[in-house]
DNA sequence: GTCTATAAATCGATAGAC
DNA sequence: GTCTATCGATTTATAGAC
């Protein structure tokens, strides 16, 4: 927990420890209490950082949310490129995709999706455009749209991941409206299926 | 927009109209900012009341947001009920609640849906365990769930109802992030013909 | 480069004048 | 019953000591 594997001390780069502990802080605490009712303080304090040395790093909060935003994204990219080399066909890395989203019920039933919340509080923030809060969802999208390509829905493959990754949106919303990670894995099994009806041109609903 | 119908001055009811200022105003400006970042002068100004009189009306501002949901509750609950007695058949029945639902998708798309960011927020305000928000989508949701019934899918009426209002609220929270209303306009069609598809208790997909 | 003390601003809530 | 003035607690952000 301590700062182990410490840099140079006196060197140009400070992000052995800190820098990542606040950002990982941040991602935890903006998901429990939301940006609003997350004081800096309470990052530095989770991260084991002395209160007003988060500035240091950050310039302001809204940094601290961008890295927050940047980090998310990281992450959602490299769980799509683990699951395009783990998996072969598009249905296999659809259903693969949902299973990461709908893994954690629980904890999704008690504090929202993680990125859902998270864009739907930015949105909040900013009068200016946006945040490349936008950046995330995009990502998935992008990404389910070139499986359902794959897959021979080529017209509608934009479309089809648009409502994929609604449903499973608003069913993390119910899901944590009602405390009830039922819903979440309900809706998991019920994508589930809807991913294998989905295949020619023609045959599929809509 | 001044107290026109004022109810006698020394009565023992003062709700001619600040009160429901009040609520009004804290509609919309939780609507649009936000809980968090909605302030009680904020709304006493929109309410073109006294700043600080808030507090004659309410006890604390969490009274003024469950007096928000409240008047959400109603508003959905009479939105129901109109549809009740306008339209015959369930089908024609959830069709218009989705109508209803997506109607407004540009202010949907600008600030999301005004029941979802709600609940959404209230979930990181309470430690305790709720605030009646839930309450808010159980309405729609049980009043979904009947019509399905009735529309001879009695053993899965309430996943179908869950599914439904999880596909508007997902597809409300994507056109949010994305600040694109044909996100849910699109939504809107394709739940259309999805309520199209559910009617015999064996040919509709799950 | 790292951290403490504090400034500056804001907001929820209260006391009490009218 | 209606409204004003203000308190007290937070919180972001900065100045500057070590």
């Amino acid at each position: 927990m301590a700062d182990s594997p410490r840099r140079k001390t006196t060197g140009l780069q400070q992000r052995p420890g800190k820098r990542e502990r606040l950002v990982a802080a941040a991602i935890q605490l903006l998901h429990q209490r939301g940006i609003e009712r997350t004081t800096l303080a309470d990052i530095a304090h989770l991260a084991e950082v002395p209160a007003g040395n988060v500035y240091y790093y950050f310039k302001t909060k809204d940094d601290v949310i961008a890295a927050v935003v940047a980090a998310h994204a990281e992450q959602v990219g490299s769980t799509l490129a683990a699951i395009e080399s783990r998996f072969r066909s598009p249905k296999a890395r659809l259903k693969a995709l949902v299973q990461e989203l709908a893994g954690q019920s629980e904890i999704v039933a008690r504090y929202g999706c993680p990125l859902g919340s998270l864009c739907s509080e930015i949105d909040k923030r900013l009068d200016a455009p946006d945040f490349a809060a936008a950046t995330l969802m995009l990502l998935i999208i992008d990404w389910a749209e070139a499986q359902f390509r794959e897959l021979g829905r080529g017209t509608q493959a934009r479309e089809l991941a648009v409502d994929l990754l609604a449903a499973y949106e608003g069913s993390a919303l119910l899901a944590n409206t009602m405390r009830d990670p039922d819903i979440l894995s309900e809706a998991s099994r019920r994508i589930d299926r809807w991913i294998d009806a989905q295949s020619a041109p023609r045959t599929g609903n809509a």
